[in-house]
DNA sequence: GTGAAAGCGCTAACAT
DNA sequence: ATGTTAGCGCTTTCAC
């Protein structure tokens, strides 16, 4: 039942000064050997711990990164983050994490909490009613007090601040390719995320692909996913596809079940690929081939940026790091001949 | 680019003393009306945000829980963090994470971090290896310290803490009557999580039920993941099952693909039920039947109690909350006739 | 080699 | 109604 010891009240047992004691415990060498370990020895007997938010005010340094992320339940981003912890552990950093729920509000007042002193930087990335309204105030706010931002993933042009994220463009032309040298031909792209750039430039990297080969891009764009079984069921009955390209898994892996229900076997009447490298693409039945983006790795790119940044190692324009994608290939598309 | 500016800068620009300025924002009645506004006015224009750390210092209370989870890529420990982080926020406390990724060390670490005045409270759920290995000095270490603590699901009695746990006996045995009821005779239990606390109670509720049966409990105990598909394979060749209860999400979805390699049909010739309500059960084809943790409600129900404990709303010994497991039927097993 | 003192930014009891 | 002062726990400069 102790409540907690402090330098003074060590001093006090030792009958040196506070200082003294600072001294010895972080081996100074301005205090003698023989001091040194006595006051070392007395430190372990009376556990003492040193308050890390006197240092932190002292230091004007919290070793505490703030992450605000939209949405911990969408795999991709737990992945992250569990890449944003090793990484910040690694290098001596605790993490505090706030999650907007895709919500502009909230996002805003995580970056207010974040301002008043309790983190030494920021890695963020969007909340999709941020980048539907395009309101970036919040994000001036936090640069105004220099704190250092990272964004990831649905990040924002007009914000200067360093950067990671993934060729989504390249990464849905590579995957539209890809089913083409399957043999796939009428392919269908469907975007339940059209509100967040992300979902921009992967269609936008379908269509150019789709263009570059000659084919007709048709896209199929839905709020949300209990759209998915309706309107996928018209556009299967409509007309016959090769295949689909969803622009986030969990819509491939819904869209699988929709054309089993319409009857038609995947991949061999109709493959069907998906973005996001998680559970669900690995243990569908059929297994998904997707685009992986490395999620993990960014979370990790991310914090070594910010931490760069931090401790002044980078040029003072802002760096943005683009992560490849890589395509998994699974059993939910037809195997090459 | 203004450096963040303090209470003693406002005062100074305003001609006032900073204990004036500080009651003033806090709206002290000490401080006349016409002063408090104009005090505030050039708080709002200046930009002044206090420093929490040093209001955390002054006030020996930081507003923010320490979370300790052993993995956040198990769906199930991302819904009690998210659980967690609304109930937090919601009565105006931060977190800080640290993941422990099953391992002892990491956990000590991670709670050694904590004591240091980061955060007023701890919340966690005990990593494998802890479990295993029996080793709880690090929790007796933040009780000497008086830093309140509460475990959830993966608790362990030695500690005296308050508590947050499923019914996990109460779920399995349910879950087995459950299979009963559906005409399954022939049921066994593939445990892949038998070194936790949280295993073993759900093999034991799985036993008792099939005792209270008069059925023979069969029980597959497997040490990981890759063993499934041999091992279960073995067991379904040698004798017929009428159901397989899997202690977790994973493996039950994999039991699933195991069955149906070897020729059987889900749920017709083969019920397989899981625990966790998870994305992949959602979305399994066919859809996993499962026992319900209610994760979120977990994460709620630990802030809550953690928070009351800080508030000294709570009796003195600790107090043990038991979330009622619930059943959530779906595909996967046999419907009632 | 050790200690006194100032100060990080804030709050609050205690003057005035 | 406003200001002075002390102090939260620590680090660090400067004296001794």
């Amino acid at each position: 039942m102790k409540s907690k010891i402090t330098l003074k009240d060590l001093a006090a047992i030792l009958g040196v000064s506070v200082s003294t004691v600072s001294k010895a415990l972080s081996d100074n060498p301005e205090i003698s050997l023989p001091t040194r370990k006595k006051i070392k020895q007395a430190a372990e007997a009376y556990n003492y711990i040193p308050n890390n938010i006197a240092q932190s005010l002292k230091a004007k340094s919290t070793k505490t990164l703030g992450v605000i992320i939209p949405a911990i339940l969408l795999e991709f981003f737990s992945k992250v983050l569990y890449g944003i912890e090793i990484e910040a552990t690694q290098r001596g950093y605790k993490i505090v994490i706030c999650l907007s729920n895709e919500l502009l509000k909230k996002e805003s007042e995580s970056i207010n909490t974040f301002i008043t002193g309790s983190v030494d930087g920021i890695i963020l990335s969007l909340a999709e009613e941020t980048q539907r309204l395009k309101s970036y105030n919040h994000f001036q706010k936090a640069q105004q007090y220099n704190l250092p931002m990272v964004m990831f993933d649905r990040v924002v042009e007009e914000i200067p601040c360093d950067k990671v994220t993934v060729d989504d463009f390249e990464g849905a032309f590579n995957a539209t390719k890809f089913l083409h040298e399957l043999g796939e031909r009428k392919i269908l792209f469907l975007n339940t995320i059209h509100s967040i750039t992300v979902g921009v430039l992967r269609e936008q990297g379908y269509v150019e692909a789709m263009k570059s080969l000659k084919l007709d891009p048709q896209v199929l764009r839905l709020e949300n996913y209990n759209q998915i079984e309706k309107e996928l069921t018209k556009m299967l009955q409509s007309e016959k596809f090769d295949a689909i390209l969803a622009a986030e898994e969990y819509s491939a892996a819904l869209a699988m079940n929709v054309a089993r229900l319409n009857g038609l076997h995947v991949p061999n009447d109709i493959s069907v690929m998906g973005f996001t490298n998680g559970l669900l693409a690995e243990h569908a039945i059929p297994s998904l081939t997707v685009v992986s983006q490395h999620a993990e790795f960014i979370g990790r790119s991310a914090v070594k940026l910010l931490l760069d940044r931090i401790e002044n190692k980078l040029p003072e324009e802002p760096v943005h790091k683009v992560i490849k994608t890589r395509i998994i290939e699974r059993n939910s598309t037809k195997h090459k001949k």
